[in-house]
DNA sequence: AATCCACCCAACCGCTCAAGC
DNA sequence: AGCTTGAGCGGTTGGGTGGAT
């Protein structure tokens, strides 16, 4: 594990806090110089461009500046409902994967989603008595987190994470990836729902594992769930809202699409 | 008007991974 | 093969803000 504290040794440039470069809110002036510098030099090589730009902060800190805010095509403003449901969608499919699920909402960062999500719609979803981790009905046992939003570390987070291995990032088969299983909301996708998975055999499956896709065929399958949304309208009528939350429609594995709980504005 | 409190979100932190040497 | 660096990710923090008291 790499600590840039401990190993970054004299060739290495230490993290702002340890040199006491700037932090906090960026000024208008450091947004202007680093846009500037961008815009004439182009991203890449974060490190160093702070010093070639003339700022003083960390290159993490300029890199999550101009992604989060000074892109030209960071959308601002509020979260369509569209949006908003496209996020519910995605979430459900992807869990916590804020920037799998950024790069399906043009304009829209990952911070600025994973902030949404945790600011609105988890309570949205928990005041409508539906679990924001697994997208379903909240038991009705007590439950001491109840009304409490939770960010689970990852290992923590079996229903989104342990089930689901396509990670285009972490996976060293960066171009696949493997559908979850059991009662994933992708059943009706690959059409396999029985077969048990380890995520540390993303690589062995390849061959073997009916779950096994290409990130072609996954993208695919993201924008047809993205185009639901025509869909989703006309059958909305269909949902029953209970006490428990989204009644049969929301179970059925045979179409996770008809999952998605309307929105409630 | 002053204080408290809860909420929001920009920014930071810790970590992992891939590429380069 | 092992180490270093660059980049990117998800989780967390804390300052600003607005509403309630």
């Amino acid at each position: 594990m790499r600590n840039p504290a401990v190993s970054s040794g004299a060739k290495t440039t230490p993290c702002c806090s340890k040199v006491g470069l700037k932090r906090g809110p960026w000024t208008p002036e450091e947004d202007e110089r680093l846009a500037n510098y961008i815009n004439k030099d182009g991203e890449g090589r974060w490190r160093t461009l702070p010093k070639r730009a003339g700022l003083l902060r960390c290159g993490k800190s300029c890199r999550l500046r101009w992604m989060n805010y000074l892109r030209p095509n960071v959308k601002r403003g509020q979260i369509a409902p569209d949006e908003e449901d496209l996020i519910l969608r995605l979430h459900r499919l992807l869990g916590n994967r804020w920037s799998l699920i950024a790069g399906r909402i043009p304009g829209r960062t990952d911070n600025e989603i994973k902030n949404y999500w945790n600011t609105h719609l988890s309570k949205k979803l928990i005041s409508q008595g539906i679990d924001p981790r697994t997208h379903k009905p909240l038991s009705s046992a007590p439950n001491p987190n109840h009304g409490v939003v939770q960010t689970p570390k990852i290992a923590d987070t079996p229903s989104t994470q342990k089930s689901f291995t396509f990670d285009p990032i972490r996976n060293p088969n960066a171009n696949a990836f493997v559908l979850p299983s059991t009662t994933s909301p992708l059943d009706s996708f690959h059409g396999n729902s029985n077969t048990s998975h380890d995520p540390a055999s993303v690589e062995d499956d390849q061959d073997t594992d009916p779950n096994y896709c290409t990130d072609d065929v996954f993208s695919s399958f993201l924008n047809s769930l993205i185009n639901e949304d025509l869909y989703t309208t006309q059958t909305q009528q269909q949902y029953h809202f209970g006490a428990a939350g989204w009644d049969a429609p929301l179970m059925s594995a045979s179409d996770p699409l008809r999952q998605t709980p309307p929105h409630q504005d």
